[in-house]
DNA sequence: TGCCAGGCCCTCTTTAGGGCCTT
């Protein structure tokens, strides 16, 4: 299997929604995959010394005791970036980890320029008839199975590389895209839904040609 | 507790409003 079919799973835990508004990451997952298959995996939790709202606390479990304990957060995402390396992104939700990856990574004095795709994006195309495009409602539609603990940054990068699984499953088998790498899934994702057989058909079409 | 933000997406839209999704 080639590196270049390497796509990595990501999920962030947080003090709130917005770096911009002072919100800091607590914990860090990423499961790598290749060819589909988890192959690698890096979780932390990370100290910002920024409090942990309580009822953030009882949806994740995080405490400050916790995260205090943790290693700074600055070494924590150098080392998420050099396991990452070059590796193209997927998250659910996508533009609120690639904030907080962007916002972490650049307070490490990191760079971030790895390209994400969205399973929340890709869900709504895919699957419009899913009673929610939560992640694990998805799971859960898909009978897929939930390990760990829900809202806790390993458990919740896992889903989302399974779900992307399905995605890229659904993709070869129902719509015949033979190799649904990255690029394509991002050209997906911005496809307007209605253009969306067209856009498939393309692919199929073109694969088959080339 | 759950607002905070940002972006997508639908509709009773486009000179707007509100739900969804992430924590």
């Amino acid at each position: 299997m080639s590196h270049a079919d390497r796509i990595a799973a990501i999920d962030f835990e947080t003090t709130g929604v917005s770096p911009t508004r002072g919100d800091r990451a607590t914990e860090v997952a990423i499961v790598m995959t290749e060819g589909g298959r988890v192959v690698d995996r890096f979780q932390s939790l990370m100290n910002t010394g920024v409090p942990i709202p309580p009822f953030i606390t009882q949806l994740t479990g995080i405490t400050n005791a916790m995260v205090a304990a943790a290693p700074p957060a600055a070494q924590v995402m150098a080392d998420a970036a050099r396991f990452v390396g070059d590796t193209p992104m997927v998250a659910h939700n996508a533009g609120f980890d690639r904030r907080f990856w962007q916002a972490e990574l650049t307070a490490a004095g990191c760079a971030a320029d790895q390209a994400f795709a969205c399973t929340v994006l890709l869900s709504r195309r895919l699957y419009p008839d899913a009673p929610s495009h939560k992640l694990g409602s998805l799971i859960d539609w898909f009978g897929l199975p939930r390990t760990g603990q829900a809202h806790r940054a390993l458990a919740d990068a896992e889903m989302a590389a399974e779900l992307l699984g399905r995605i890229r499953h659904d993709l070869m088998m129902r719509h015949g895209v033979p190799r649904p790498d990255h690029a394509f899934l991002r050209e997906l994702q911005a496809c307007p839904a209605r253009q969306l057989p067209r856009f498939l058909q393309t692919r199929r079409e073109s694969t088959v040609v080339a």
